[in-house]
RNA sequence: GCGAGCGUAGCCAAGUGGUUAAGGCAGUGGUUUGUGGUACCACCAUUCGCGGGUUCGAGCCCCGUCGUUCGCCCCA
């Protein structure tokens, strides 16, 4: 038998009804703030992935899904995030041209290649926001309330935000030298990852997860003293604004996002609901990317949300939505069965949810299946009621039933879909 | 790449070396060939992920392998 691949997996129909939960209240919300939809390749030169998301970085470094083109000259990469696509396509498209800033969000898979664990696999959906062609800390902000706005709205609970600054690239590197000036005499005590990184990339030794390194960091120099002025004044800034949109965060010092191209704010939105993979929305400031990737120096920022960890969520929470019919269409009969067939076209043609039976079996069995199917009504059709062109109206629930002609039924849509609404209640 | 746990039917499972592999859900047929939800009956794994080994005998023990889950790393 033939599998999905590792860290690849179906989306079966009982569980789609969160997916389609997840992108319709995403989509309205992002729609009122004008944003709109972009949807880019999912394959890219292998290049942009490592000039925008860094070389140094572990994405690049050892998860991407690269592969040489047929012709043998293209380096290609399945893209293990959005946002180096979409700013590529902003700078190919000279979306800048038109002035302004760009409101831009997208869904689709991003591929990385890791061990699958809870909330983590090799192909994974994102739903995420660009806000391009703005240094100002309001859009910060915005992008951050959107977020917590469809959060919100999916009914998600026990969520917390963290937020941090990494200043621009000058600032940064100030901190990485002291930094790296206050680990080197505990050296010896850092755990082995973090020694490695003290050399290629020092800000990641914060987040370590060893007992003994995380207490030598307690004490480390923190990056905001390492701020210019500027730049922690943007962070005052959009700290202040929060605060007047009611937002609680955390400041956490030892927020340090994994991609490279990170500038001032950065976030994550974190989960208590989840294992180990707690991240349900990552961003921050990206204001080098556009730039570094041959674009006009321009500031923007974004952020993404992992579907399958949003998913997660909901099932904690409610029941997957189920498409139930409102008619199950009973018949039995070569004329019969032809007729509950135009019947069924003819209802799903006035907005009613319809399953007709194929199974032409008795009655007994149908009805048996009608029940399950969760149908409101039942429509039932034999050769009596084919003979004088009628149908047998039956309510499920009440087990009442009276005949009625095809043609009157249909012309009482208004009064069915009252009754029904009801009944659904 | 590293560590740990788990693989018995479509799903949930009992079974810890000794004749025929519990049970439940779902499914199919019937009691009931023009009326469902309940009930009852029947059917539904020559086989326990796969390969090898130990043994008179293996779902059960051992080795390998594949898959899966959780964690490390990293991130959404």
């Amino acid at each position: 038998m033939i599998q999905a691949l590792r860290g690849t997996r179906d989306i079966l129909p009982e569980e789609v009804g969160y997916w389609q939960l997840i992108e319709q209240t995403a989509r309205e919300i992002l729609t009122k703030a004008v944003y709109q939809e972009i949807r880019v390749p999912i394959f890219e030169q292998t290049s942009l992935f490592e000039r925008g998301i860094g070389e140094a970085t572990d994405v690049v470094g050892k998860e991407m899904y690269t592969f040489t083109s047929r012709g043998g000259k293209t380096s290609i990469t399945l893209r293990p995030e959005g946002t180096a696509g979409v700013v590529r396509s902003y700078i190919q498209n000279k979306l800048h041209a038109q002035g302004g800033v760009q409101r831009l969000w997208y869904t689709g898979a991003m591929f990385r290649y890791e061990r699958p664990q809870a909330g983590r696999q090799r192909q994974f959906h994102q739903i995420g926001l660009e806000l391009i062609g703005s240094d100002a800390p309001r859009a910060d902000v915005e992008a951050i309330a959107v977020a917590t706005e469809i959060l919100q709205a999916l009914g998600l609970k026990n969520l917390s935000l963290d937020i941090n600054s990494v200043g621009r690239g000058e600032d940064r590197q100030k901190y990485k030298e002291a930094l790296v000036a206050y680990l080197e005499p505990y050296k010896a005590e850092l755990d082995e990852d973090s020694r490695d990184r003290l050399t290629r990339n020092p800000l990641r030794i914060l987040d370590s997860k060893d007992r003994k390194t995380q207490e030598i960091a307690q004490d480390a120099p923190k990056i905001i003293d390492s701020l210019s002025d500027s730049s922690k004044r943007h962070f005052d800034t959009v700290l202040n604004l929060l605060t007047d949109l009611g937002i609680d965060y955390q400041i956490d010092h030892c927020l340090v996002r994994g991609l490279d191209y990170y500038t001032h704010t950065a976030f994550e939105i974190k989960s208590n609901d989840l294992g180990a993979q707690a991240t349900v929305c990552g961003g921050g400031r990206y204001d080098g990317l556009v730039a570094e990737l041959g674009g006009p120096d321009t500031q923007a920022i974004g952020w993404a949300m992992g579907m399958e960890r949003l998913v997660l969520l909901l099932q904690q929470l409610t029941e997957s939505p189920v498409n139930t019919p409102d008619f199950y269409l009973v018949s039995r009969g070569a004329v019969a069965e032809a007729q509950a067939l135009l019947l069924s076209q003819k209802l799903r043609q006035t907005g009613f949810t319809v399953e007709l039976d194929l199974s032409s079996s008795a009655f007994g069995k149908q009805f048996k299946r009608a029940d399950r199917s969760g149908a409101v009504a039942c429509l039932v059709l034999g050769d009596a009621e084919a003979d004088n062109k009628t149908v047998n109206l039956k309510w499920l629930a009440s087990g009442e039933q009276k005949a009625i002609a095809q043609a009157e039924l249909l012309g009482m849509t208004e009064e069915l879909k009252t009754r029904i609404a009801e009944l659904r209640q």
